[in-house]
DNA sequence: AGCCGAATCGGAGAGAGTCTCCATATAGCC
DNA sequence: GGCTATATGGAGACTCTCTCCGATTCGGCT
């Protein structure tokens, strides 16, 4: 078992703290947003500020240990999309949903996924291994004719990144994050009065 | 002369302050971002700290003066594009672009431009006039059936808005802003085999 | 020219946030 | 139970926004 290794480097009460500091961050980032402060976690999880920054450096260190979890999830839904989806481009769009919600799991969440894609962060690892998926996941579309090759994964995930980012976490923003995701998908262009149509 | 209303309202002095503090705070802001501290533009201003905030009650009330300049030469690009277009779908292509040029006047720019939609501020009358604009030009491409009508003009700015935001205004984000600007146009979608093509 | 009240100015400091440092406390091996 | 490496907490250094008010300056009036 994996843990024992991370149980032997921590002590048992470092290790419980961690754990406690952790939850205590999902549920504040969770009801209000990434930008509640660090003392306040610290105050909330009953340690000092000492013990929350020795065990998160800063708040994206402390964001990035949440997102591992969230990340499982993500690949989840990956592996469930690429099993049960056979349309290529139906599969990238489904794709692009599960990432957005996956971006907005706390409301500010995006600004710093797109600061750790520019400068190193806790974050960069993970933005980096997403923007992989989203590139495979594209270029499948791509090789099926489904896909125009104009663009890349990463093009893909800041389009998606920059919808979570102008809709927001609330419910509010539901309504402008849908027409920007079809935006997305179709163009606001009308298209040349297609023979097919649509589907 | 509408100089005189103002003049009158001022004491030279606090003319001549407030002048020169926008002055300095577009260079700041240009050579940097709108992340330079108010306090280090007062600094650079020659003036204390009080004088700035008597003149800006804050931040974005002093990115608000200052975008109501560029705003101008957004209104005349607005003029030149209307005279100059007949195509409706390429006047909004065009408005779309330079929309986004006037969002990165600055770089952080797009951030409060975003909180000033959903919060009063300063900023607020100025996106919602460049709001409406939008909404006029995407109607007019609509009523030619070369824009989608899924969409209103509000999710058209938030659409350029969004780009601005992840791609930013340093040249590096070029590449990025370009191709986002042809998936809001276009999508990521392939067209199902357009007899006569896009142009 | 010189006076005087109103307008304006400067900067100290309150309040909030991030993060560091280190004296103190504790776990857990012997 | 003692001992040492590990972990703790909170004071405080630093930054940023913004307020308050005594000191200063403008400019109309005499």
């Amino acid at each position: 078992m994996s843990q024992l290794s991370v149980a032997s480097a921590l002590r048992r009460d470092a290790q419980h703290n961690r754990a406690h500091i952790l939850e205590v961050a999902r549920q504040a980032f969770g009801n209000d947003s990434v930008d509640v402060s660090m003392d306040s976690i610290a105050k909330l999880a009953g340690v000092g500020a000492g013990t929350l920054y020795r065990h998160f450096p800063n708040k994206d260190a402390l964001l990035a240990a949440l997102l591992v979890l969230h990340y499982e999830g993500l690949e989840h839904r990956r592996v469930e999309i690429e099993a049960g989806e056979s349309d290529a481009g139906r599969a990238l769009e489904l794709w692009v949903e599960a990432l957005g919600d996956w971006m907005l799991a706390y409301e500010g969440l995006p600004e710093p996924l797109r600061a750790a894609c520019r400068v190193e962060s806790p974050l960069t690892p993970t933005c980096h291994a997403v923007i992989a998926t989203t590139e495979r996941i594209l270029k499948a579309a791509q090789d099926e004719g489904l896909a125009r090759r104009t663009m890349t994964g990463r093009d893909i995930f800041f389009g998606a990144l920059a919808i979570a980012w102008a809709s927001g976490a609330t419910a509010a923003g539901e309504d402008t994050r849908n027409v920007l995701r079809d935006i997305l998908k179709n163009g606001w262009m009308e298209p040349k009065t297609a023979p097919g149509g649509r589907p």
